[in-house]
RNA sequence: GCCGGAGUGGCGGAAUAGGCAGACGCGCCGGACUCAAAAUCCGGUCCCUGGAAACAGGGGUGUGGGUUCGAUUCCCUCCUCCGGCACCA
């Protein structure tokens, strides 16, 4: 055995072995219970930064702990390798994004591999290879034909001097980040998928999902945005039609004092095809209409609005109200109008108040009149006044009769709404799916056939990042025939957004290699659901919601029986620098080659999670890494310096005998298994599940000397040797695995057992009881664990300075929590 | 703006169901070893007051309030920072 740890040496070699050895390849024929644990996969940037090791350090520790915990655990790894970055990168250098993308990707897994992770690579993924993408296509096709998948018009961003349509990424303040042309909104024909279907089962698939952070289910619960709410219709008599509304509030409709209208609402567009519109009034609809829909800083939008000159008849109060059209008022979101109520809507209390339009009160609080402040509307739930027959009922009783009465009149109905909106998927982009569509002038829109597939991305195509989509360039891709009258036709030149392919891609892990189907229906079912899923909380809404959705459409296909992906989702907190995430764009990206070329693999995966629980964000900062590898030179040399215990025939197994612990190192030793076990697996809590490692490998370094003195004592201390090693293997593999060698172990540490504890010895044998007089600690004292009340409270009130404490003042309660605290109450 | 989260020593963090605030690690200070330095080892380290010290007293978990015998933990207010906001992935 070496006298000191050379971490690049024993870190290559186990690497190498476990590769060699393929150490992490699964099958389904397995008698152990399956355990499917799954990360988000990388987009292949250029190199893995610290959010990757941090995630993937996450997810190797509970791996490493599963398997030897006793389960069959699947651990797959793949690559997220369409998107926009390769396609930057292409236009920018003049590299094509396959080979941009496939080269990335070799120096990642490289990356990886040399962090020493457990992933069956035979089963890798790569959503740029047609062989995966193909299956986009084909469960494209399944929701074509089923009107999940359907095309209508829709706003993108569109830079008017590129001739091509923006992400919001590049929509920089209403600017093009290219050429600095100011952003347009432009309508186009788009594919959308329809996951406003499924809005309820998505809703009340949560409660399957106890194991998941509440604050995850929160957010996609508002997201969803479920509200129940009325369509009321006020007539306009000039123009013998209606403006139909959407309310969650229909109690409030007696203070409706005006209607209005976004921008983009039908009835503005005949109010601008009229001849007698002013110029002004054209101008500024053009403008509020022509400014970014998209935008969502309405702290930068002033509320701002014109009146249309059109009246509207309140269908409640029969009265006339004016119609305005402003830029607060959502086309997306109900029906593009709004009834509004100044005096119990804070918008519209600012818009009546900015242009003079009357504020009518129909609501007052409940019991004795709260004041309610000057200047704001009163939003909550009340009591109707001046609301004619509906006068004095409650909000909620009101809601009720007024829908019943709305939908007698035929004027209204009451209605379940949701926030959630359809799926727009399409992009005008090369570096993605294409979408397998045919438009045949007589045939219309065409799925490919499933035999034609797939739809491959074409090689050559120049990339420009102007002038549209550059599949639209490509004749000998675009020129095709139609599938059902062989006439001539033309292929749809829109790819897919790239989180269709991250929907579905755990199902692909199952049967990477399956040629017939996305993935086959046998190891499907036997692997599936992920039992735990690891990734990054910024995805806690769009991803996960996409692929709970997939997951739902593909059981309605018929492919598989689950109805929710993860059961269990633990949100890893993000890895900041300088206060914000670590990206390449702003180039605060700290290399993890770099550290793993000082430090090791083991020191960076370590300090990465001991410095935060996993759940937490992390401000980067490697102070403390220094620390991690101090600690394994320390543990080498303590091991290294008991080497004599590991001999054969050197402290011989006997029998634990509850008396004889006079270091108090057994106790410890089954303290701490319990406790490492309980944070990796119940609570995730990674960190301090190390900080016990720690603690119980500096009591052996004290009583290291004393224990070698007799034969128990060289028992128990190769037996707490071990137990270390066992524990610490999770978080530092090669370390562990090559210290467990040196000490005569045969069969390696990745196929041993975690260790048990025995119930008794983890239970703590005396406990100190604290005493507080009101509530503050005045003194302390040992007692055998479980001492009754009587006991406490007698001892307690005995010491010299609770009394000291009490003084003149009387007791007047004694609060007693067993095997904790005694606090007396004194005046 | 809306939705969600976080705020504890010089720093990362601990306190698992409302019960000893600061575990573990870093840094710093002192000591040992050394000609010296590095490495290593030993000790100390929330703040204030008193004390040579042991120790004693007081304060303290972003702000202000509340509930409670008792609050880092629960409730309300405000402040700051982070994430998401549908075409970044």
């Amino acid at each position: 055995m070496q006298e000191h740890y050379r971490f690049e040496q024993v870190e290559l070699k186990w690497q190498k072995l476990w590769e060699e050895q393929q150490a992490f390849r699964v099958t389904e024929d397995d008698p152990r219970p399956k355990f499917y644990l799954l990360e988000m996969y990388p987009y292949p940037s250029g190199r893995i930064h610290m959010g990757h090791v941090r995630n993937y350090s996450i997810g190797d520790v509970i791996s490493r702990f599963k398997t030897r915990r006793g389960f069959n655990v699947l651990h797959p790894i793949g690559w997220d390798a369409l998107g926009m970055p390769a396609e930057n990168a292409a236009i920018k250098s003049h590299i094509h994004p396959r080979t941009w993308t496939l080269d990335n990707i070799a120096h990642m897994k490289a990356q990886l591999q040399r962090l020493g992770l457990s992933y069956d690579w035979s089963r890798e993924v790569n959503t740029c290879l047609p062989e995966y993408y193909r299956w986009n296509q084909w469960l494209f096709l399944k929701m074509f034909e089923r009107g999940l998948a359907y095309r209508r018009k829709s706003w993108v961003n569109w830079c008017p001097q590129c001739l091509t349509v923006l992400a919001n990424e590049q929509d920089q303040g209403d600017i093009c980040w290219r050429c600095d042309a100011s952003v347009e909104q432009k309508k186009m024909e788009h594919w959308f998928l329809k996951i406003t279907d499924y809005a309820e089962e998505l809703l009340s698939g949560h409660s399957r999902l106890e194991k998941w952070p509440e604050h995850v289910i929160l957010m996609q619960k508002n997201w969803i945005g479920r509200s129940s709410g009325s369509y009321i219709v006020f007539p306009v008599p000039a123009l013998r039609t209606g403006v139909e509304v959407f309310t969650t509030r229909v109690d409030t409709i007696y203070g409706a004092t005006f209607l209005v209208l976004s921008p983009e609402h039908p009835l503005i567009g005949g109010v601008l095809a009229d001849p007698k519109t002013g110029p002004d009034f054209r101008k500024w609809v053009e403008q509020a209409a022509h400014e970014s829909h998209l935008r969502r800083d309405p702290a930068q939008v002033v509320k701002e609005g014109r009146d249309t000159g059109l009246q509207a008849v309140n269908p409640f109060t029969g009265l006339k109200i004016p119609i305005w059209v402003a830029n607060y008022v959502l086309l997306e979101y109900g029906t593009g109008a709004i009834m509004a109520v100044p005096a119990h809507d804070q918008r519209d209390y600012d818009f009546a108040r900015q242009y003079g339009l009357p504020i009518k009160t129909v609501i007052v609080p409940e019991g004795e009149a709260a004041e309610r402040p000057e200047g704001q509307a009163f939003e909550d739930y009340g009591r109707l006044v001046d609301s004619g027959p509906f006068t004095g009922q409650t909000s909620a009783q009101a809601i009720e009769a007024m829908n019943r009465y709305a939908e007698e009149k035929k004027i209204g109905r009451g209605s379940i709404i949701y926030r959630l909106r359809d799926w727009g998927i399409s992009r005008q982009r090369y570096w993605g799916t294409p979408i397998p569509i045919i438009h045949c002038p007589s045939c219309g829109v065409v799925g490919v056939p499933y035999d034609q597939l797939p739809v491959e991305i074409p090689a050559d195509v120049p990339l420009t990042g102007t002038e549209g989509s550059p599949l639209e360039k490509v004749e000998s891709f675009v020129r095709t025939v139609c599938p059902k009258c062989g006439g001539p036709a033309r292929r749809e030149t829109d790819t897919m957004d790239t989180f269709f392919d991250s929907s579905w891609y755990f199902f692909r892990y199952t049967s990477p290699h399956e040629e017939k189907l996305p993935f086959a229906r046998r190891p499907a079912d036997y692997w599936l659901p992920v039992d735990l899923y690891i990734g990054g909380v910024e995805h806690a809404i769009l991803h996960l919601i996409y692929a709970r959705f997939f997951t739902k459409v593909i059981r309605d296909l018929g492919l598989t029986s689950i109805d929710e992906p993860f059961p269990r989702y633990l949100a890893q907190g993000m890895v900041t620098k300088d206060g914000a995430a670590m990206s390449k764009s702003r180039g605060n990206v700290v290399d993890p080659d770099e550290i793993v070329g000082r430090y090791g693999a083991d020191a960076l995966r370590l300090f990465i999670l001991f410095a935060s629980p996993p759940d937490k964000e992390f401000a980067w900062n490697e102070d403390g890494l220094e620390g991690c590898s101090r600690f394994f030179n320390r543990l080498w040399q303590l091991v290294y310096d008991s080497r004599e215990v590991f001999r054969p025939g050197s402290g011989g197994r006997r029998p634990e005998a509850k008396e004889a612990d006079p270091s108090g190192l057994r106790r410890k030793m089954h303290q701490t298994i319990k406790k490492v076990t309980g944070d990796i697996e119940q609570r995730f809590h990674l960190n301090t599940a190390i900080s016990s490692i720690m603690e119980f490998s500096n009591s052996l370094r004290r009583e290291r000397e004393a224990l070698k003195a007799d034969e128990a004592g060289r028992t128990l201390l190769r037996q707490a040797l071990e137990t270390v090693l066992l524990l610490l293997a999770p978080f530092a593999p090669h370390l562990c695995e090559e210290l467990w060698q040196e000490t005569g172990h045969s069969v390696p540490l990745a196929r041993t057992a975690w260790p048990a504890y025995d119930p008794d010895w983890a239970a703590e044998e005396t406990v100190t009881i604290v005493v507080q007089v009101n509530g503050k600690l005045r003194d302390r004292f040992d007692v055998p664990a479980g001492t009754g009340e009587a006991e406490l409270r007698q001892t307690a009130l005995s010491l010299d300075k609770v009394r000291a404490a009490v003084g003149a003042g009387k007791v007047r309660q004694v609060v007693c929590i067993p095997d904790k605290l005694v606090n007396i109450v004194a005046r």
